[in-house]
This record gives structure tokens, C-alpha cells and sequence, in this order.
DNA sequence: GATGAATGAGTTTTCATTCAT
DNA sequence: GATGAATGAAAACTCATTCAT
């Protein structure tokens, strides 16, 4: 279990000690791999439900029975397709990072980054945002809790930014940081459903525009 | 198919309009009505996929073959249950708003609103943001055409805030839109799967702070 | 629950009283019955495992579904099986037995009549002895309820033998009765596998001869 | 195969032979016999059907490929796990029976002996009970032979008691077999399912008052 | 001889949908 | 319009058996 961490430092160790686990094992005969790619694919298709063993075995180019040697059910397949993604994109998110000053910076980064991973990863979050982020099972997987770790990321840049006196101190950054997150799984809706490609550019500033400045006009915040 | 609507009252008559039209056949023979809203209920605790017909029958009180006596199949009895919803959610949207000046106040109601709504109406939440918005079938729906005149009339208050200059002119009518209902959406998904309160009031303060006012300080962006 | 009885009488009505409830039911639905009878025969042919609910379906010459909307499922069924039967067994002794006088009698109609049902009815036998008869689920079925009363019955008659100081007063009934029925299956099971003829006359002049005047040369027990 | 043995001595011999060869090959490979040993356990806990190849070779604490090099297939290692038992309990009921003047005592001894051993070794008889002695296979099987051997012993006994005057001349000795045989079974199968206690020195005395005296009155046989 | 990963045929069970009444 | 019994296609999962190492 992840505690609540909330030095930067603490949270990028964390992400490199578990990447780099991963990472190791990633290996590990390259059927159970092959096996993860394959359902990645399928279920993020079709959907969970009408994805069957038997497409995700042919995929794989293995027997079905063999997807039952590395994997309890289906359910367990699904859930073990994100773990391996959700550890290496905290990682990919934090080598974006390095060496970028202030947290209004590395939000913007963070945007982009977001953007940049879903467009480049289509499968991957399809599944995530439409198949695995429901029901409460998705709460209690490894997932979760690699996912966790980026959010803390976020939640922790947002905290030093207030801290360093270059965001405003009377923000939640638990909403910024579900604002950031929400807008962009929202934006990517459609696009994920039709297939439609992404303008990121322009999305990262329009975001960045109202998360940074806000709609009021200056003066009538006085 | 709803063509794209600008004006504030052309937003309001076409709610009006179906939300009058809904209201009319509204009764049209009670097996209709208790057979969706049994639909909704049994979609929205257990998914479409595990939910059967024989168990809505069941809640319904009516027979099996009832159900294909008004709906063509599962899929087509799915996308009934938000048409009603959703066109009443915009006209309810819609008498809140009545009275309110300004857009900042209208946007500030609407997450309240919006808010609102999904914790009184659990379930049909559930089954909007879960079940129907995912697969392309979802865009071609009624519920999406009604929803469409929802997220329009949050298009022409912001586009009428900043023609009344009490909104900045350079942000993206659409980005702001998207933020507002990811945001929602996003903080919502864990309540609804774990049934959680929701804390309205702090919520809305919390969002509006950082939607109004954004994250830098004053000075800084100049 | 079947409680002890001891009375030939009460043995009597109660019999009669479950077979006549079972006669009454008894056409409910050819479907259900059709399949009973094809299960019995594809049960005691193949045994419960290598028995597949497809071959039971096309023998009654009804859907694999079908047998699911009587049955909850394959044990389901085949504890089924016997319910009728058990009951029947019981009543047809009961019937044989009318009119005839003194334990000894009826000890020997009794062999008798075991016998030849078991001849009658093999399939029904092979599935008693050697497919529901093992498992702890036996003895909670409706079969094993309406055995013990057939077993009560031979219970009874041999204490009324004792009673009437027809039966030496030293012997255990439990064990005579088990005596008779071990007996008759022992010699039974060759017959059930190879499907041979069974000598019933023969038999019942052997076995009551040792039941009666057992092995001992008379003058040899004093 | 064996043909019909009618004199104690040639029984005798028979057992002592095929129970010797055992013994001698008892350790060819210690693999086998835990692969058997184990068998037996999981066999008669599960029954046939239920039993998996893994589950033994867990048990044997070897992989399951290596039962494959032992046994031909499943049903192979069924029919070779009583084969040793089979004979082992001939050569014990022999062993029992030395020294014991008479038919009557010995048919006694044997009655105990066949209880005691069912008591003793309840793995082995649920195996031969409720899995091995049905299908013909089983009447194919050396276990079969074996047991054949044993059940000779008991004819000749039987048939020895009448030639020496112990035994009336006019009971059919495999009648009188198949009594024994038949009683012991048919009380042991509630003990073997629930793993109930067996009170053998009760069951012996009266067992063996109706074997020998018979349920009638002496004055009523004349 | 020993291993155990891989296989894929085979089975139970579910359930949306139909249609005769 | 209403019913609900009947259907049968479809799918997850199991496991005896094989075979390359």
C-alpha cells in the first residue's frame, strides 16, 4: 500500500524503485508478455465483455489453455494488462520533467505529457478509461496504485508550487490536480471512440490559459 | 440531429420543446415507464453486460417477451433510459439558471447544479458515465442529442460572458465547457462506485476558485 | 424428515400417503418427465461423469437449455432420477405384500420382489447403486428419504416376527435387514455391468435358506 | 487368469505365490509406489472423476509428466493402486486364519478380519467400493484376480465345512459367499462416507447369529 | 528417466430472443 | 398487447496427455 507521500523526492523514488522492478522482470518469457499485448489490443476493441479467450489466444498465437497457465481468469488479464503501463508512464512522466524549473512549467508539462501519452497510446486508455477505471475491483489493483503514484506527482508539484509562492496559496490542489486530470480524460472522449487525431498543441495552451489565469478579468477580482 | 445553436434562447426553446414533447407521452402506458425504470436500476447496479433481461422483467413486473413488445433489444432498452433523464436534466439545468445574472454566476450554478443532480440521481449517473458513454452507438443516441443541448447552453453562457466582457476573451468557450464537465465527472467517479457522500458546497468554492481566478498570482502574469 | 417408525401400520400410510402426492404430479409436464427418463437411461448407461447434458437433451429430444429450466443443474438432475422411483419401489412392495401372513412370508416376498425389480428396472438400479449411492449428498436427497421408508418397512417386519415368536428373539433387525440388502446388491452387481439373466427363484430358495435356518447343523447349537 | 481353485491348500499356495512376487518388486523404484500411495489418497478422497493428474503428482512430489512414464493414463493408475492391496489382504486373511480349527470359526475370523481391515484401511475400501467395482474394466483388472483369490478362500472354506459335517450340505457356498461379502459392504458404505467408528466385535456376533443360526425358531424348521 | 509448459478438445451453463397461445 | 416456455449459440474454463529439453 502507498502511503500518502508528499516530497518530491520520496514520490520519484518510489516510481524509479518499482519501474525498475518491472522493468527487470519484463522478460519473463515472452509468452505471458505476448499474451498481455495481445489482450491490450482485443479488449480495448471490443470491450471487455465481448472480448473472448479465444481472440486474445489467437492473437497471442498461443492455445487458450495457455492463457490459463500465467493468469487466474479473464478478469485477472485484464487487470494486469495497465500494471506494467500505468509504473512506466509515472516514469516517462517524470523523465519529462527532469530539469524543468518552477511547477507552473512542469504543469504544463504534465499536460502535454498526458496528451501526448494517450494519442500515443490509444489501446492503453481506451482500456483504462473505458473498461478498467470501474467497478470497485479496479480500487484495489496494482493499477490503482502505480496510477497513485502519478497523482501524487501532480498533487506534490502543485503543493511546492504553492510552497515556492508561484501558484496562489487558497487553491485545493487535490481539485487541480482532478481539474488537470478530468478536463484532459474528458477532451479525450470522443477521441478515443472515433479514432480522431489530437491537436495538442493548442489543447495544452487552451487549458493551460484558464488553469493559469482563469476566466474572471483581472480587476473584477478585486 | 441538433445543428450547432448559439443563442441563449434558441438553447432554451429547443429544451423547452422536447422537455414538453417528453413530458405529453410521458405516460404513455405505465409498462413502458416501469420497465425502463427498472432498466435503469438494474443497468446502473450491475452493469449492462451482467445485468439480464429476465432480472428487469422481474423488477418490472412484467414478462420477458413484454420487453420486446417495446424495446427491439438489450441495447435499444439501454439507450432508452437516458433520453428522459437527459432532457430533463437540461430543463431543470434550465429553471435554475432563470433569474440569475451575470456568467459567472449562471457557470457557478451550473456546477452546483450538475453536482447536485449526479448525488440525487445515483444511479442514472452511474449509467451515463459507466455504461452508455463508451462505444460510438452512445453519439448517435437521443440522449446524446439531448445532453448535446446541455453542454450547448453552457457554450452560449460562457460565449455570452465574454461578449459582455465579464468573461476574458481569450480563452477556448469549449476547453472551459470540457473542464467544467471532466472536472465533474472525474471527482465523481469514486463516489459513485463506493456510494460516498458528496461534500457540494466545498466542492463548488473549490472549483470555481481555480476555474475563475486560475493558479497564478496576479502579478505574475503580467 | 422421516422419523423413526415401527408400526407396520404407520410404514403403511406413510408410504402411501408420499406415493399418492408423487402419482398426482406425475404428468406435470411431459418435458420434464421425458427428461427424467432420458436422464436415467443415459445416466446408468454412462455413468454421471462421461453422461453429458447434450446426449441426456437430444435423448428426450429437447434443448441443452431446456433441461436448465427444470433443473438447476447436471447433480440436480440426476438426484431427480430416483425421487419417483424410490417412492414407487416402496409402494409396489407394500402391494406385494398385501394379504400375506407371517414375517417369514414376507421376508421371502420381499427377496423376492427386490430381486425382481432389480431385474425389471436395471437402469434405474445401476444408477441407484452405483452412481447416487456414494457422496455424503445422498443421504440429504428426497431418494434416500423414501429408501428409509422401504427400509423401515422390512425393519418392521421383522420385529412383528419377533414379537409374534415367529423370529428368534436374539437377533439384530438392523442386521438382518442390512443382511438382505447387501446381499441381494452383492449378487446384484455382476448381473447390473454384464447385463446377464438373473435366476430369481433360485436365488430366493438360497438365500432364505441361509436367512432362516442358517449354516449350523441343529444339534451342533446346543 | 485364474481358474476355479476348489482346495484350501491350492489357494493357499496361490496367495502366498502372486503375494511373495509383490513383495519382491514392492521396491522397484520408490517414484511408483509414492505415485500409487498417493493415488490411493486422492482417489478415494475425490473419487475417480474429480481426482486430477496434478493433484498426484503434488501429492507424490513429482511432475505429472512422470506418472506418464509409470502408468499408461489415468484409469491405468486407478486399477494399480488396489493391485497390491488386492493380494496383501489375501495374504493377511491367510495369515489370520492359521491355526484356526473349523469352518465356523474360520468364516468368524474372516467376518472380523474383513471388517477390521475395511476399518483400518478406509482409503483403500472407499477406492474399491465406490470407484474400482464398477465398469467392467474392474473385472478385467489383477485387482479383480486377486480378490478372486480371497473369495475362493471363503468358498472353500464354506465348502470344506460341508464335507467335514460342520456346515448343512444343503446351502449354495457362493450364496453363503456373497452373504458375507454383501453384509460387511452394505453396512461399511454410511461409515466410509461419513468416517463413522465401526463397533466390529458387535457387528461380528450379530452377523455371524444369523449366518449360522438363522432367523427361525429350531422347532419350526421341522 | 524426469520434467512441466503447452496444448485444445470437450463440457457445463447462461441468456437474449422468439413465438405459439 | 402480454406471456413465459423453449431455444441453441456462444464462451469460460479444465485437465489428461504430449514432447522438447
Amino acid at each position: 500500500m502507498t502511503k500518502s507521500v508528499v516530497k518530491m523526492n520520496d514520490v520519484q523514488n518510489e516510481i524509479k524503485k518499482i519501474a525498475t522492478n518491472l522493468k527487470n522482470n519484463k522478460d519473463e518469457g515472452s509468452k505471458k508478455r505476448r499474451i498481455i499485448a495481445a489482450a491490450e489490443q482485443i479488449f480495448a476493441q471490443k470491450g471487455f465483455f465481448e472480448t473472448t479467450i479465444s481472440a486474445i489466444a489467437k492473437e497471442a498465437g498461443v492455445a487458450e489453455g495457455t492463457i490459463y497457465e500465467y493468469f487466474e481468469n479473464k478478469k485477472d488479464l485484464l487487470y494486469a494488462v495497465p500494471e506494467q503501463n500505468t509504473i512506466e508512464y509515472a516514469d516517462f512522466a517524470l523523465n519529462h520533467l527532469q530539469g524543468i524549473k518552477g511547477a507552473t512549467n512542469k504543469i504544463r508539462k504534465i499536460i502535454w505529457f498526458q496528451l501526448d501519452y494517450f494519442r500515443t497510446h490509444r489501446n492503453y486508455t481506451k482500456l483504462m478509461i473505458l473498461e478498467i477505471r470501474r467497478g470497485p475491483d479496479y480500487f484495489k489493483s496494482k493499477a490503482y496504485e502505480n496510477l497513485k503514484l502519478y497523482s501524487d506527482l501532480i498533487l506534490t508539484i502543485i503543493r511546492e508550487g504553492i510552497r515556492d509562492g508561484e501558484i496562489v496559496s487558497d487553491v485545493n490542489p487535490y481539485i487541480v490536480r482532478d481539474m488537470i486530470l478530468g478536463t484532459i480524460e474528458h477532451i479525450s472522449i470522443p477521441w478515443l471512440v472515433f479514432g480522431r487525431e489530437i491537436p495538442i498543441d493548442d489543447l495544452v495552451e487552451d487549458i493551460c490559459k484558464v488553469i493559469f489565469s482563469g476566466l474572471s478579468l483581472k480587476d473584477m477580482t478585486f
